[in-house]
RNA sequence: CGUCCUUUAGCGCAGUUGGUAGCGCAUUCCCAUGACAUGGGAGGGGUCAUAGGUUCGAGUCCUAUAAGGACGACCA
């Protein structure tokens, strides 16, 4: 036999397009799939629609980027509801976008360059901004060709790019308009800046981290006296920029130094000793030095009394011209050698460890240093107020509930927001600074004079806004706002707030927070209603994913190995509210074994459809033409069940919950019992009860593919389209409730349920005689059941088949009990219902097995008396507690007692 | 230092009005039975972090403690 060597599929099953492979292959399918629902439109969405919307926009990539496998749960977690949404009649919108990423690409690009040997500024800004496009028109493709492998169901048509002509639009109408309200302002103030970016960073964007350094104690000559003043610093290097002293008012050891002054060491500036509540006698020396250009305390100091600011480095942060001698070191090597001239001073005191926080730049992670710059801020205080109210009052809601509450306390905090950065590749500020009059016009159409003066000297802001001012728009900037077209118009009223945001809460402030804001302002409206934060992925042990640990893992690889389905399953399955993810390859091997149990089980149900045809009334029932079984009936009030608490969990965000429902009604529910059940009507003599069977059969499978699409699109779409019953598309077809399954569901019944329940503990007891014992399941057993109820005689009689069948017997009596000398005796009892399980062991095993299974029943039963026993002689528990628990615990406890007198009869039968 | 989260079977986690602890994986035993060994069947395994308290009754409510984590503030 030949195979196909993609697909490993037998070529003679290839040759029939409805034989499907006994495994399931998902590179077989998942390409075509999404091709195929592409090219047929089923993504998008309409402006203009009867059914009510629902829209999420998705977090934007970076556009050079990789997808990692966070973001492979972010997009599962959106996927999902779009298509739950849209199975369930929504005009349902995902909105896809890539961000241009501005420090994390142009520092890629510059990378690129340096192979070259070439810097940014050999080329210029415009050829290099060039260059940066070139990368971008390379690989802004990628992230959408892997948003397709994972199945992402996104409107395309819609797809956003931050640097795209209205966005931008939509950012010079903002800054402007931010600006005439004197929101955003130009200011000089000290800000966090990184030297290798040769640019200023936002407070978000440095990472404080705990470092082992040392405390160095320095002496400062007194002005006039011989006194010396020991002053305590961590950086010893900012002196060169130390503009006064300080000293608690309070403190007794230094009230006479007070107004006097000092020199500072190696530069021998003259500086004053003053006086202020912000230093803590207690710590160190309690004489702190004052660099206001380094230091953002310092510079609050520096503020209010006045002192002189004397910045000390370059734009590379190495010392500058200030620094005298040393100019041009880097801040290492300045702070080596200060300290080697402080020693040959003899003003060096001592050194001593000392833990402390020092930011790093969380792109390139130098150490951040204050300084300070011109720079664009937006004021934040007042646009807060809003935005703390609707979170406040629920119009915004975050799921889990808790991050609200990091989000107000962000909100409370808020500092201005430092948006200008320097660099070349972004949104350039729409500012124009004048030559002549030294002003700014700040305009959205550039101008060509200044509007102050008329002067036409006047060139544009080098500076770009941080990628984040965008990012902020982003929720109505991508539906054309502030284009007033009627397209822009009609998708902004009907997709605008969104349903949901879904993403991490690494982003809350950076993004979540600043859409709040500027949404509020811009839009008089919430960007969306409900914000679910999902935790971040990591590896099996708890540790974050890196490339330089080595423990990073391409969503790709995985899908190539187990298919997208299973990732996106495992995902859904393990996701619990807001907890990071624990990704684990084993479980995802779990889960496609769940999909190939899908596969299987359809595969085996197929098989007995082929000569099925398919009613004209499709998924609708009509119960007086359907004579079903009682593993119909029952099998389908389970299934009413399911679609009632699948539907009740995803719209409560309980995905995990949803997941494990399906995999537990289809593998352990479905599979296990249901199509064990059928077989023997499938292949028996009786056409009208095969055909019963068969459409309920066709009727399942299309509900369970139904209700697994959202979850696993790829798999369930292939086994749609081989079913009998069907509509155009599994992804367009309904999603099934307990409300439009009505008829269907209609069939199903509570005492078949009962009675399934009855016969399925009937067949466990005698696998568990036969397991304990250790028969083999190539020897057919002979079984008694001893009755004493007539309707349990009936409930047995009626299922003889699956009893023999399932329990692997040869011969079943139904009745009395009879002689019950060396049995194995086993007793259910099933909501009143008693059935006596015996197997006469004669000849089969060895007894001690089975007095050891016994005692082990008595053991257990007698555990539960003791308990029940305490329980109900408490005089207080009878008095107090609900009669229906009291009554219960009664019952069970009879049952118990019943069942235990009966085993130690049995027990010694055996002796 | 502050705020928040977590602590339940070997591992990962459920457990929403307090009423004899569940799921998946792993593990043990049996199995080639016409959908599936990526499978079937049967088992074993937990004093629910600790200490108090409320209650007839606490994994669940309250208080304190411990450990781990996230975020934020300060650090001369």
């Amino acid at each position: 036999m030949t195979t196909n060597d993609e697909t490993n599929i037998p070529t003679d099953k290839l040759a029939n397009p409805n034989a499907l492979s006994d495994r399931y292959n998902p590179t077989d399918v998942e390409e075509r799939t999404y091709q195929w629902w592409e090219k047929s439109g089923y993504f998008k969405a309409q402006d203009k629609s009867t059914k009510p919307p629902f829209s999420i926009i998705l977090p934007p990539p970076n556009v050079t980027g990789f997808l990692h496998l966070g973001h492979a749960l972010d997009h599962t977690i959106q996927d999902l509801l779009i298509r739950w949404k849209r199975m369930s009649g929504f005009n349902a919108m995902w909105l896809p976008g890539t961000d241009h990423a501005g420090i994390a690409t142009q520092t890629v690009v510059e990378k690129e360059l340096k192979k070259q040997d070439i810097t940014r500024h050999q080329l210029g800004r415009e050829k290099f901004v060039e260059k940066v496009w070139d990368w971008k028109h390379q690989y802004g493709d990628r992230i959408y060709k892997q948003m397709r492998g994972l199945g992402d169901s996104c409107d395309w048509d819609r797809a956003t790019f931050t640097l795209d002509d209205g966005v931008s639009k939509a950012v010079r109408k903002t800054f402007v308009s931010l600006y005439k309200k004197n929101t955003i302002y130009k200011g000089q103030k000290l800000v966090n800046w990184s030297g290798p970016l040769e640019s200023a960073i936002s407070d978000l964007e440095v990472e404080h981290q705990q470092t082992k350094s040392f405390m160095y104690h320095i002496n400062y000559p007194v002005d006039g006296t011989d006194q010396l003043l020991t002053i305590a610093t961590t950086r010893p290097e900012t002196l060169l920029g130390d503009t006064a002293v300080c000293v608690h008012p309070d403190d007794v050891r230094y009230q006479n130094l007070i107004g006097k002054t000092v020199t500072v060491p190696l530069i021998n500036r003259k500086i004053k000793i003053i006086a202020d509540t912000y230093v803590d006698q207690a710590f160190g020396s309690g004489v702190v030095k004052i660099t206001p250009a380094h230091d953002f305390n310092d510079y609050k100091i520096g503020k209010t009394h006045k002192l002189e600011f004397i910045n000390i480095l370059t734009k590379k942060c190495e010392l500058n011209e200030n620094a005298g001698t040393y100019q041009g070191l880097k801040i290492p090597e300045a702070r080596k050698r200060i300290l080697e001239d402080l020693k040959k001073l003899g003003l060096f005191v001592k050194e001593e460890p000392h833990m402390n926080s020092i930011g790093y730049c969380s792109r390139t992670n130098a150490v951040v240093e204050p300084m300070l710059s011109d720079q664009w801020f937006m004021k934040m205080d007042q646009l807060a107020i809003p935005a703390k109210r609707v979170v406040e009052s629920g119009t915004i809601r975050f799921e889990p509930e808790s991050w609200s509450k990091v989000y107000l306390h962000w909100m409370n905090i808020i500092e201005d927001w430092c948006i200008s950065r320097q660099l070349w590749w972004g949104h350039r500020i729409p500012a124009w600074y004048c030559a002549d009059c030294e002003k700014h016009t700040v305009a959205e159409i550039d101008p060509t004079a200044c509007e102050h003066c008329g002067s036409s000297k006047i060139s544009q802001e080098d500076d770009v806004l941080d990628t984040w001012f965008s990012s902020a728009l982003w929720p109505f900037s991508t539906m054309g706002w502030p284009n007033e077209s009627e397209h822009s118009i009609e998708t902004q009223k009907t997709f605008y707030p969104t349903s949901y945001l879904v993403t991490g809460h690494d982003i809350i402030f950076f993004w979540v927070a600043r859409m709040v804001l500027l949404s509020l302002e811009f839009k008089k409206d919430v960007p969306f209603r409900t914000v679910y934060i999902h935790g971040l992925v990591r590896d099996s042990k708890g540790i974050k994913m890196s490339k330089s640990l080595g423990n990073s893992i391409d969503p790709f690889d995985m899908i190539n190995k187990y298919g997208a389905d299973a990732l996106r399953f495992s995902f859904l399955a393990h996701l619990f509210s807001g907890k990071d993810f624990k990704f684990s390859e084993q479980r995802l091997e779990g889960y496609r074994n769940f999909m190939n149990k899908v596969w299987n089980g359809s595969r085996f149900a197929l098989s007995n459809l082929q000569d099925f045809k398919a009613p004209p009334e499709g998924t609708k029932a009509l119960p007086e033409k359907v004579h079903t079984s009682v593993f119909d009936q029952w099998i389908i009030a389970k299934l009413y069940d399911v679609e009632k608490q699948v539907n009740n969990a995803l719209e409560k965000e309980k995905f995990s919950d949803a997941a494990t429902m399906l995999y537990q009604f289809i593998w352990n529910q479905f599979c296990d019992w249901y199509i064990e059940f059928t077989k023997p009507i499938l292949t028996g003599s009786d056409a009208n009860e095969k055909k019963a069977t068969q459409l309920v059969m066709a009727q399942m499978l299309n509900r369970i593919v139904r209700l697994l699409h959202p979850f696993c699109p790829f798999i369930t779409e292939e086994i749609y389209s081989k079913l009998p019953i069907k509509n155009e598309a599994c992804i367009i077809d309904q999603y099934p409730t307990i409300e439009n399954d009505k008829s269907f569901l209609a069939l199903g019944n509570k005492q078949a349920e009962h009675e399934i329940d009855v016969v399925k503990e009937v067949i466990t007891a005698i696998r568990n005689i036969r397991g304990e014992n250790r028969i083999s399941p190539a020897i057919k057993l002979s079984v008694r059941l001893g009755i004493d109820q007539d309707n349990v005689q009936k409930i047995l009689s009626g299922n003889k088949t699956a009893l023999m069948t399932l329990g692997r017997l040869e011969k079943c009596d139904i009745g009395l009990d009879g002689d019950l000398m060396k049995c194995a005796v086993s007793t259910i009892v099933v909501s009143g219902d008693k059935v006596k399980i015996i197997i006469p062991l004669e000849g089969l095993v060895d007894f001690n097995e089975e007095i050891k299974r016994i005692q082990k029943t008595i053991e257990k039963l007698e555990k539960d008396v003791s308990v029940l026993n305490a329980k109900l002689s408490n005089e207080k528990f009878v008095a107090n507690a609900d009669e229906d628990v009291i009554a219960n615990d009664r019952i069970l406890m009879a049952q118990s007692k019943d069942q235990i007198i009966s085993m130690q009869e049995s027990l010694t039968r055996f002796q």
